[in-house]
RNA sequence: AGAGAGGUGGCAGAGUGGUCGAAUGCGACGGAUUCGAAAUCCGUUAUACCUGCAAGGGUAUCGGGGGUUCGAAUCCCCCCCUCUCUGCCA
């Protein structure tokens, strides 16, 4: 979440960047946080003026008890009790407002990054280059979801039977090809230097505010109710949380990690045209990058992040297209979204395989992550995290732009990693 | 899952109602000593918030939340976690 202290001096700034994102309430909402901030601040000050007196009183009691003095603490005693009157409503409406300033924090969507182009939706992105070439497709090529059950190699039946709509069940080559997928990823992940992690699956519900997804897509995890705990969305969840409410020693930053997880989307609501196959599921493989910098290296990393992930794309031989996320198609949480494409040759289109964001402060605000600077106290880091890479959209794309007549031919840098060369 | 023990500052570890944000040790930092170092000695050593130009002052924090009390690390209740034993189990 924004903090207040810049949402008070650069409020003009603030106010100019939500409207890049089309936040229609921001002036009202800053000005509320304002508000509220003011009213703590004085509530505090109260607060703590008949706290200290409530303290200053106890001590002379104690001084008269032990020097048996009873008359006297006794009447001091009847000062304490009007005290106590009003320590308690100070602090009954402290609890109020800080929790309506809390509130009125989660509204608040991070700040867009100067370069963000404004816009409403993804028409409004813009593309930063497109590199490779779309592949011709012989006559009769087919889109991925007749690719996989003609060469029985991910059942979406089975998974219905077993689970529902959205789990498919990955069968022989297909099993191997997600396996060999998640190696190659996660050693091209470890030779840029990034530490490989094994994260739970399962978090609980302040790991889900601290990276964000609480509250506001609350209904997009699947929350094991009876443990109250919630089945991932992304790896960034648990890898960015493992440093939540820490001081991190400023020599061990930058702090880059990966890991492979599973991903669980329930997707309420975003089910349609365009999502058939492997285009959009319920759960998915995928490996993430994570990094936390200090501040003024945050965007260098980003740009470090992003060639990291067009050289995976490079490598599978998939043409792909890097676009810089608009004001309107952002998510809530980030200041700069970097979206990579790959092209999906016989569905002729794009398919979003990766994003990669700059939270800036946004996160590290809510996880009390910080770092100490040489002098000064402690300051926030910056939490910034992009897929390298999503599968499914992947394993699509592979499957249409590499069929021939005899097969799908796959990229050599996977023939190892998967133990065959070819599917079919 | 059941029984028992326990959760205190960066770490170790005292503290069972009164001036305790907390002894002591270790570590770390600054200084003295030294040609330099070790050893020794002196000092400093958390976080958040409020207030103040600052120096400083105040409040809160001893796993989390609530309660008793003039006063709680200490007593009571609920929850979480760790350890030991038993059970179960990949």
């Amino acid at each position: 979440m924004l903090q207040v202290s810049v949402l008070k001096e650069q409020t003009e700034a603030v106010l100019a960047g939500l409207a890049k994102r089309n936040y229609k309430t921001a002036e009202a909402d800053v000005q509320a946080v304002l508000a509220l901030d003011q009213r703590r601040k004085d509530l505090q000050t109260a607060h703590d003026l008949s706290q200290a007196e409530a303290n200053e009183l106890a001590r002379q009691i104690g001084g008269l008890m032990k020097a048996g003095n009873k008359t006297e603490a006794e009447a001091l005693k009847a000062r304490t009790a009007e005290l106590k009157q009003h320590t308690k409503s100070h602090a009954e409406e402290l609890t109020q407002i800080e929790y309506a300033l809390q509130q009125t924090l989660y509204k608040l969507p991070n700040v867009p990054h100067s370069s963000v182009p404004a816009g409403v939706s993804a028409d409004d992105n813009e593309v930063v280059r497109e590199v490779g070439q779309k592949p011709e497709l012989p006559a009769g090529a087919k889109p991925h979801w007749d690719l996989i059950e003609q060469y029985d190699i991910i059942d979406f039946a089975l998974g219905n039977k077993i689970t529902g709509a959205g789990f498919p069940v990955y069968k022989g080559q297909g099993a191997r090809l997600q396996r060999a997928l998640i190696n190659f990823f996660l050693d091209e992940a470890r030779a840029a230097g990034y530490t490989e992690i094994q994260p739970p699956i399962l978090v609980n519900e302040a790991s889900g505010y601290g990276t964000g997804q609480l509250p506001d897509k609350e209904g997009q995890m699947y929350h094991a109710t009876a443990d109250d705990l919630y089945l991932i969305p992304t790896a960034e969840v648990p890898i960015t949380n493992l440093y939540r409410d820490e001081i991190v020693p400023t020599d061990r930053l930058p702090i880059r990690n990966a890991g492979y997880t599973p991903c669980f989307r329930r997707e309420a609501g975003s089910w349609g045209a365009h999502v058939r196959g492997l285009n959009r599921l319920h759960q998915f493989d995928k490996v993430e990058i994570v990094q936390i910098t200090q501040p003024e290296n945050s965007y260098e990393a980003l740009e470090g992040m992003v060639a990291h992930i067009e050289g995976l794309l490079q490598k599978l031989g998939l043409p792909y297209r890097v676009l810089r996320l608009c004001g309107g198609d952002m998510g809530f949480t980030s200041a700069l979204t970097f979206d990579l494409e790959v092209w999906s040759a016989a569905q002729q289109r794009w398919l979003e395989v990766s994003s990669a964001s700059n939270f800036e402060t946004y996160q590290a605000n809510r996880l009390k992550l910080r770092y100490r600077p040489e002098i000064g106290k402690p300051q926030l880091l910056h939490t910034l995290n992009g897929s390298a890479l999503a599968l499914p959209r992947i394993v699509a794309a592979l499957l249409e732009n590499n069929q021939h007549e005899d097969g799908i031919h796959l990229p050599e840098v996977l023939h190892s990693y998967c133990g065959f060369s070819k599917i079919g």
